[in-house]
DNA sequence: AGTATACATCAACCTAGCCTGATATGAAGC
DNA sequence: GCTTCATATCAGGCTAGGTTGATGTATACT
């Protein structure tokens, strides 16, 4: 495998992994709906506050979410185009799998 | 959160966690665009055969792959829809999030 | 039958990552 | 200025998961 496909399946698979917890997917899909501070992630996800602190720094570390600090709040928003190329990368994938001739090549020792 | 979405969001973060391992998501892509024998996959991932084993068995026990044995050989191929259904969850959750209205609820504890 | 090949499983190790209690920071209100 | 509230950070414990060498199990070949 080359350098670069290391690479692409690499950050591909980071931001797939930034999915794979479920309180960390769940807190995503609340913001998809709408802006949200800290403390209405508490409270919609039952977690401890430290708990969704650290997801939601995870999720600022891999530029996944932006803050906007209004007094003593925090809140919360979806970067725009993160999810919709992470759609369209998987999109296409499984398209191409739908698509794919099931032929099988040789196994040549 | 209700116990309904815990276990929504749980399905959902084990599908997305299956591709955040680098390797693994090579994989799938290898196996969308043909089916492919263990060897194969270890001749283009560059892995040892140890390791190709093991996350070959995580998705075949997630029902992500099928396999086909023939004679000393097992090819695989991946599961038709998985993807699939992934990848529409996946487009609804970043066109909602494109759409959604950016008024923020009140902080009132 | 004996050997080689393809692949799976096992056991052990090691790292990454999640959870949490304690603590720090900083804004609001009195 | 002191207290309170919202939030972030830190440090520690614990578990899940990735990698690997050794080993097991078929199948194919001679």
């Amino acid at each position: 495998m080359s350098l670069a496909t290391i690479n692409v399946s690499g950050e591909r698979a980071a931001v797939f992994a930034l999915l794979a917890d479920p309180l960390r997917l769940r807190i995503v899909e609340l913001l998809a709906a709408e802006e949200m501070c800290t403390c209405h992630l508490i409270d919609e996800t039952g977690a401890k506050q430290t708990t969704v602190s650290h997801h939601l720094r995870i999720l600022r570390d891999a530029g996944a979410v932006t803050t906007t600090e209004v007094g003593k709040f925090t809140w919360y928003r979806l970067a725009p185009h993160l999810l919709g190329a992470l759609a369209a990368d998987l999109s296409e994938l499984a398209d191409s799998a739908e698509q794919a001739g099931r032929h099988r090549l040789p196994c040549a020792p």
